[in-house]
DNA sequence: GTTGAAATTAGTACGAA
DNA sequence: TTCGTACTAATTTCAAC
């Protein structure tokens, strides 16, 4: 990988300061884990959980702190109980060079809890937390549809959040090992074993928007 | 949507004891405003940061605690140098009458990270973290593939994660008030003002799943 | 709901293994 | 590096106001 690009690294993009090295081992993750499900534990009690010393836990958390690999901690809040009641995904199509105004005006609306840019169909998907249909819909009609970089929206509500885990870990799934440096993205990956049924089907980012790429 | 769902509430829809009551005031969501952008700060700065003194932020902190508002506490992980570097969405078409299965099957997959049930054209989005791009593929193809609930899936890579907020509140957009008790959906929402233009599209779950509605 | 104490716990700074 | 200990600073609890 180059520097600050790469596949989904998480925030606001930040290029300033990667704290870059670090090899996480077996105890690295071991803090991760018990530090995602308990944001809040002390350093002593999680020294214990995992089965080292204070020192020790004391040098590691400020290290996968200060190399970010723990961006944060934060409280997981129930948003119902808060008041926002309604959540909706918002599919939508970006006009060509125009997205650094689409971030741009993304990040002065707070209702937006998370947006990612993805490959098919569509350009971005949004999700708003808000306190009630109608809301959702003066969102997207009022002030989504008047950003000028905003060509199309598709809006679809969520009726359940089935689960939501903190962060996954390599540990969690069988998924394979780690890679010591995770490959940007390897274009053509052998397919594994053997393919089931054709019920599934991939949407690349050429796919979906061929008819726009003479569009700037 | 038919039994135990209702709209987003949370987590994995555990009905047993919900802590309704408390009614959150301005105070109440200073101290959530906090708690999302720091869960690690101590009490007491937490009581200076608000304007109250310590013994109510304790108060406080516990009621907001025990009453299910806040629901944990957790470390924000960067996934890519925890070994995640890929992100997918997941949109499955989900066989009617064996969403419980469905469910089940999920709880048993740790790298997903999220998942929820919406309306439109798929019954659910996945969003799955995966070292490389190859077992993305193999996750879909072989293991929800393999999934008897589950008829059909449609992924799509997440190229770059704009932003993530820890948890939307009321007091962050001009959303306007929060509902005393957020209406469950009221499907006839009043159009708000006017409508500027008809770039947007609002898919429900009837129009998306008309063409299986036969189907249990 | 607030302030001000005491008791406990957390965080830091050493050496030693 | 990691551990163990001692020292200092902070937090939490509990009291009375």
């Amino acid at each position: 990988m180059t520097e600050m690009s790469g596949p989904p690294s998480s925030g606001t993009g930040v290029p300033g300061r990667i704290g870059i090295g670090l090899q996480l081992d077996a105890v690295h993750m071991k803090i991760l884990e018990v530090l995602r499900e308990n944001g809040r534990i002390s350093v002593a009690a999680l020294a214990e959980r995992v089965g080292i010393s204070r020192a020790s836990a004391y040098t590691r958390f400020e290290a996968l702190r200060a190399d970010g690999v723990i961006k944060r901690f934060t409280a997981e809040v129930d948003h119902v109980r808060a008041g926002l009641g309604i959540t909706a995904l918002v599919f939508v199509t970006v006009r060509q060079q125009m997205w650094k105004q689409f971030r741009a005006q993304l990040a002065q609306m707070p209702e937006v809890e998370y947006c990612a840019i993805t490959t098919g169909q569509h350009d971005a998907m949004i999700q708003v937390r808000m306190p009630d249909v109608a809301s959702v819909h003066a969102l997207v009609t009022e002030r989504l549809a008047s950003i000028p970089a905003v060509k199309a929206t598709e809006t679809v509500f969520i009726l359940d959040e089935v689960l939501k885990r903190p962060y996954v870990l390599p540990s969690d799934g069988r998924s394979r090992q780690a890679p010591r440096r995770p490959p940007a993205a390897d274009p053509a990956p052998q397919p594994p074993s053997n393919v089931p049924l054709g019920k599934m089907r991939f949407v690349g980012a050429a796919e979906g928007r061929a008819h726009l790429h003479k569009d700037t």
